[in-house]
DNA sequence: TGTATATATACGATATGGCGTATATAATCG
DNA sequence: CGATTATATACGCCATATCGTATATATACA
């Protein structure tokens, strides 16, 4: 079941914002795809989405090798308008810009992944 | 300036979020009817509502030797929006209806302070 | 079965944040 | 000014979260 203080701490790190505007906008995405987005570390983002995932913010679907995360389809109303509150905050921003600036450079997803 | 990870850093503490519900929706409190509503100390109330003000959440007001607290003019829209959701997500919570609960059962506030 | 690719986890180090207690500041009033 | 009430800050302690690096698991395919 879903807990407010584990949201609210989910929130309260950039990467895992990062991770979660880029799903609510994309609506599906694989881990390969994610780290290449925000120019990070594997390891780091699979940590993130795995905290996220238990959190119960997020589905997952495997794929052959690739995993790919979405939002979770039962999130509460309440949460999912706090994430609308946090895509419209972020919306202009310069670093949101650069994230899907490099998942649309990225070529051949998720087909030929970055490695 | 409003910084967005100052903003998401306030609202992982529950003690922060107990205090911006109840501002949300109360619209003004002294900190003496907020530490009381919370039913913790006044040092520990005191220092959240500074972290808040210096992240520019919070609006004050001093009047003799009771400080008002407020939900700051200026806030973002979709800041505003993000606590809107988490008063929606908080309104059925037993620990609100505690805190509410111990508010209005405070006498003469602020004029005769608990302790 | 062996290798390659994609993803997940383990581990030690570091940094940050919250707490309780004590004390400082600020304003009122006699 | 001295005392009282209300609020803010300082300090040391402890818990937790994040990171980088290394390694483990899982799937596909030759």
């Amino acid at each position: 079941m879903f807990n407010e203080q584990t949201f609210f701490d989910t929130l309260s790190d950039e990467t895992r914002r990062r991770l979660l505007v880029l799903l609510m906008k994309e609506g599906e995405l694989c881990v390969c795809e994610l780290f290449c987005a925000l120019a990070t570390s594997q390891p780091k983002v699979s940590r993130h989405l795995g905290v996220m995932r238990e959190a119960g913010l997020l589905g997952v679907r495997r794929e052959g090798t690739w995993v790919f995360y979405r939002m979770h389809p039962q999130l509460p109303l309440w949460a999912y308008r706090v994430l609308e509150a946090l895509v419209q905050g972020t919306a202009s921003s310069a670093a949101y810009a650069e994230d899907t600036g490099r998942l649309e450079a990225m070529a051949n997803r998720p087909a030929r992944c970055c490695t």
